[in-house]
DNA sequence: AATGAATGAGAATTCATTCAT
DNA sequence: TATGAATGAATTCTCATTCAT
């Protein structure tokens, strides 16, 4: 590590490129915040580079087709985030109910975090499906990764055929955020985090051995 | 022309109250229809008009507020609707499990024909809080009133407490619009209608369970 | 006439019709007038409304894609009505060299009256191909007509084949536009409009005699 | 690499001034080029910053006004070198019918070299008379000085009074660049370079006759 | 000298809403 | 009542230009 210090610092004297990642951080930000004040179709790029204070042309800068690349570009970001996330758990747990679990913990750490993003997101898919067209594939591949994985370091998993493992996964994550966005944006279901994670703890539960059965 | 002149006055006093709901009728359905093709924020009442093939001021006349009296009056007219059909049922039957099939296939039916309307709403809830309140106003003495009837004329029923009954058909409905809106909207969970609903009917049992155990 | 006096009155009182037309001619006479002060680009749809103390919405109403439309509605105007003119003359004249003279004239008159619209059209061109298609469209669509009228009803024409009629007419229009635009709007050939008419008319006698030998 | 260093720093010592004459050849070149893709008022200068892979900081360095630098520069150099190839011209022919077939070809073969900038040129002067004011001037002090220069060495010449002499040629310059410019940008008037050259040649003479009679 | 991030005025365009007819 | 022309604030987006590095 020792032996990087002098890149870093050369690194960082690169022009703007501190600056560059602080705005987008910045406009990320900011157009969440006010998306939650204010709902995503009376959020305008104007309204973001005011309250952040920068220049519109720092957002088409960084963002040359404004809301809609806002959200895409987000979205890939975090994507990988959450993904990675979820791998170092999946790695570390053998035990399936134990696995579920902290899966859970991190689709809702995930949807308080970016509360304003999820409403964005659902907003832009109005009008624009390939954005629902490419995150279904991103959840596609995150879930063929995991299931390939799993199955080779994990014994529970080893006896569910491929498919069925990527199908399952990938029903189960759209179930958990199906209640999730709606008990944090349109009526909460439970009064407390525990409550609503051990509801969907046993939800989980309950649909693998429904799917099993059918 | 001079004949038929004393018949149209005749029949305009009459048909006047009919043309009145027709018009409003045809505003509620090109709005809804436009927006699952281009999305709330993309649907102006300009263009309402334009496809109804009516004037923008007849939209103002009976919807002076535009696209969110649009929205809000449905909704008003909408639950009235919805309930009657429920109710109807509920009279009905006496066997819970019966009548949670039919309530979930009221409720699977009613967000088919209503899917413009439902993804209006829930962009229109973003900036008007007010009509999420109103909702829930009307879901809890909607439920109320079906507790008291229920367990007035159905054993099985009286034993619950009535705030206990109404919590938790509340909850039910909204795990329901949750995993609904999510399958039509979003991303299919299952491929046909009766899979859709026979997973729903068991995850309501379920969670009725869980809800009694704790 | 007096018959129709009463059909005149009916017609005026049908909803801003006469309106309309006017604020689209104030539309074409602001932008016009305003493009010959500040050049095309420098003339913006917003300006053009101020400057006509209408509203932008009244401009887009007309004229959808703004700048672009009011030249593309215009030009379609003006040829008609510019070719209206020299038909008349067409049919009244029996002498080739009147004919060019009135020809001529008229063309001339039409750029000191369109001397705004003409710098617009050579601007939007640049990056609209399909208006300069149009208008070479129209233009030989015209003379085609006017080719076959000319040879059906003078003994002058006759003798020429249509084809080759309609490539000198077109090759003429052409030839003094060239020179008509350049006196007028980047450097002035002649000092009196008489002296440069007199130059065209012969210039095209000569080229006429040209494009015979050759 | 520390063997090259030194010669590096030669080198670029010696490269400077090139490097800079290359740069705004650059960018001549690639506005230019741009003008003829997307019309003048397309072509922004962040554009041919990026088209010409240098940054737009160097373009406001070589032209601090931006496009109308750009232009009014271009126009200075190439009037120097555009009159320095019609004076080689000049001095080598004395039948001017001869002469004239070479001024014709010079204008021609710029024409076709700076269709990009002809384009710019007309956009800019709509809103920046000082730049055509300018041209008027530079053509005038160049026909001057060819008047006087062929007056002095050609016998043909010497009949005509000087101030005529200037006068024609401006006459003809102007005549001859009105045709190119419809020619080569709006339509064409003939399909191949020989007719085209030959047309304006014998439009020249007629046009020198005409003159000389009235 | 060169870079390119940043600015913000201003252009194009939309859309809820009003109002004369 | 019904119409739809008219409005103009608000939105998206571009581009000439500046300035810190």
């Amino acid at each position: 590590m020792s032996n990087c210090s002098f890149i870093v610092i050369i690194m960082s004297s690169k022009k703007f490129s501190r600056n560059k990642q602080e705005k987008i951080d910045l406009i990320y930000k900011t157009f969440f915040t006010l998306i939650l004040k204010r709902g995503y179709h009376k959020t305008s790029t104007n309204h973001v580079a005011k309250s952040a204070k920068i220049s519109i042309g720092t957002i088409y800068k960084y963002f040359p087709k404004g809301k809609e690349d806002i959200i895409r570009k987000y979205f890939e970001e975090s994507m990988k985030h959450f993904f990675k996330r979820i791998n170092l758990i999946s790695v570390n747990n053998k035990n399936i109910r134990e696995f579920l679990n902290h899966f859970i913990l991190e689709l809702y750490k995930n949807h308080l975090e970016n509360k304003g993003y999820i409403i964005a997101f659902r907003s832009a898919i109005q009008s624009d499906k390939n954005l629902l067209n490419s995150q279904k594939k991103e959840v596609f591949i995150f879930f063929k990764n995991m299931a390939q994985e799993l199955r080779m370091t994990n014994e529970s998993f080893k006896q569910i055929p491929e498919k069925k493992l990527v199908e399952t996964f990938i029903f189960i994550y759209n179930l958990i955020n199906a209640i999730l966005y709606h008990h944090l944006s349109i009526m909460e279901l439970f009064d407390t985090d525990e409550k609503i994670i051990d509801f969907l703890s046993n939800l989980v539960i309950f649909s693998l051995n429904y799917l099993r059965e059918t």
